[in-house]
DNA sequence: ATGCCTGCAAACCGTTTGCATCCAC
DNA sequence: GTGGATGCAAACGGTTTGCAGGCAT
């Protein structure tokens, strides 16, 4: 089952509607690889189709997170950025806070932390929304 | 030494002044336990003296997270929170994504993950800026 | 026909900035 | 006296919201 069928039906199961700027969105999301902020997604929809809204595209992004199928990472610089996961390998994030380069990284290593936190604070890590800051290898 | 005292020096050092609004700030800071945003620092600090702007404190405040004394998390909130770390017991905040409530976590488990980044990535994990989402027990 | 969605525009809010003045050195 | 620091107020930028009209169901 493609991702937009699986969109679809989880839309309707709420009794919410598939709209063409719903369509849009996720398929840009689709052609992206790395996170995007709500401004790029929006210039790429616009680039489909100019007639749709950038607070269409947040609200459209809250959805998607919602549904699970978008990583959410609360950049240092006060920006959200957004990234499909529905298909995908299960990364990480490793964000430069010197140069802002966003290194993809396995999550194996932190799933063993997620592990321990659960079991030591009964903490839930939500894998999803992970993104370590520090120095990458080019600005060390 | 104490840390006002320290911090008089590294100002000095890089022929800055000691202003009695920094040594608010500073105050301020000591007598907190936990993060606390820019806007709460302010007020705790017009408490003590009326006559000091906000700005002045994000001033202040940047100036210690440059000199690596207060720890800063950037919330999914998109607000920004700090913490003194000097003489104090390094930990991870693990911050609840539905109630927004904050563990402070042994900082052990994530020196071993900083460790295998550093090893695979060559990324310097930044432990005085870690906050990791997920649910709290009482949300689970 | 119903009520969910949209575009538009304005509000929001944490943070930053420009500038004249002030004061720590 | 000098140049960094402050207060004030305005700007900024990403995100959210209210509302009237539109369209998927």
């Amino acid at each position: 089952m493609s991702c937009q069928e699986s969109f679809f039906r989880e839309l309707r199961e709420r009794g919410l509607r598939l709209t063409p700027q719903r369509e849009l969105v996720l398929s840009v999301l689709h052609e992206m690889e790395g996170l995007a902020g709500a401004e790029e997604i929006y210039r790429r929809v616009q680039a489909l189709s100019t007639a749709v809204d950038i607070s269409t595209v947040y609200r459209t992004l809250d959805l998607l997170q919602e549904f699970g199928v978008v990583a959410v990472v609360d950049g240092a610089d006060g920006q959200r950025r957004y990234e499909l996961t529905a298909g995908r390998t299960p990364h990480v994030h490793l964000v430069c806070s010197r140069c802002g380069a966003v290194i993809s990284a396995d999550q194996a290593p932190v799933r063993g932390l997620a592990d321990t936190l659960r079991a030591a604070y009964g903490f839930e890590l939500d894998l999803k929304r992970i993104s370590l800051s520090g120095l990458c290898p080019a600005c060390r």
